[in-house]
DNA sequence: GCTTGTCGTCAAGTACCTTGACTATAGGGA
DNA sequence: TCCCTATAGTCAAGGTACTTGACGACAAGC
């Protein structure tokens, strides 16, 4: 890891937590600035995460929470903003009582679009910038990692000093 | 927990912004996790974003504005909650009147010293899940990008109120 | 002196997420 | 049938991590 300072500059953080981090935020911001240019500015990083998941079909709200990594209430306050901005819907679900059904609307389904055509402007951009090979590169490893934290969860339990959800 | 997959199983996200995040967010819990078990329970990850800027000789509070992204105000109530848990201190600035001088404490030091091995821990456990070149491959991806950002947000230069977007 | 710019603080508000407590419905026994 | 429990979603309160705006204290230039 660099560690060389002088007086004046001392390193800036150059592990992987703090690359992967300010990697992350780039993103975002320049997603949403994209996005409010496309003039979707009810646009925000989390509502983001969230429609991710929604396919173009809708789904249950259940299976969103299922889906998402956050607690329920949380996926609802989310929710319950689209629904005001009109992003999506929510329709009682015919085969199950307590259930919803979130979907998106004509508007919702137009962000979508935008935020596709976005993303890959994102990519393309990404590519220019560091070439197509460290590109695929940085997905293959990010990919991988993912698969490795997946499976090093389910085998985690009962190792250490378990802080984790056990609360 | 069984996951069943249906037919009707959506794909997951997969593109660029969605793996860093989902990759930061996971470094970032594990960081977490494993400064608590150390002892240091007052560790979030805002905090700890902000001590990777401060250098063990202390800073000025106005240089850690500049060098990290967020407003002097964030700065102001990280700093806040962290002298109340005692990591750093504020002195005033010998050279000038109106700077204040961010100094760690000793038992801020003690948090810096497990940080550093904290973060050695997980970037071994990333190239023990990945392997070395892929982790390599990573980082220096990582880097590119950063540099690559940096270079276009001089180049663009943009005055808030004339958003840009490319191509 | 006065003005202008920087440094830090105070106040208020927003986005995102949490836990706790609750209602309504579903579905399986007894 | 009535009860029991699990699931789906909601309501309320709170906390962290930010934001913008306003402001007072000091520095440095005339």
């Amino acid at each position: 890891m660099v560690k060389e300072l002088d007086e004046k500059t001392e390193a800036l953080p150059d592990h992987v937590g703090w690359r992967l981090w300010q990697a992350s935020r780039a993103w975002q911001v320049e997603f949403a600035a994209a996005m409010r240019v496309a003039g979707h500015d009810w646009f925000t990083e989390a509502r983001a995460g969230l429609l991710g998941h929604i396919g173009r079909s809708g789904m249950r709200q259940s299976a969103l929470i299922e889906r998402s990594a956050i607690s329920k209430q949380a996926i609802q306050q989310l929710l319950d903003g689209l629904e005001a901005e009109g992003i999506v819907e929510r329709l009682p679900d015919p085969q199950d009582g307590r259930g919803k059904l979130v979907r998106y609307t004509r508007k919702g389904l137009d962000a979508l679009r935008d935020g596709d055509r976005v993303k890959m402007e994102i990519e393309r951009g990404y590519i220019g910038r560091i070439g197509e090979e460290r590109f695929t590169a940085l997905m293959s490893a990010l990919r991988a990692l993912a698969a490795g934290q997946a499976a090093a969860m389910d085998e985690d339990a009962g190792a250490e000093g378990e802080v984790v959800e056990s609360k």
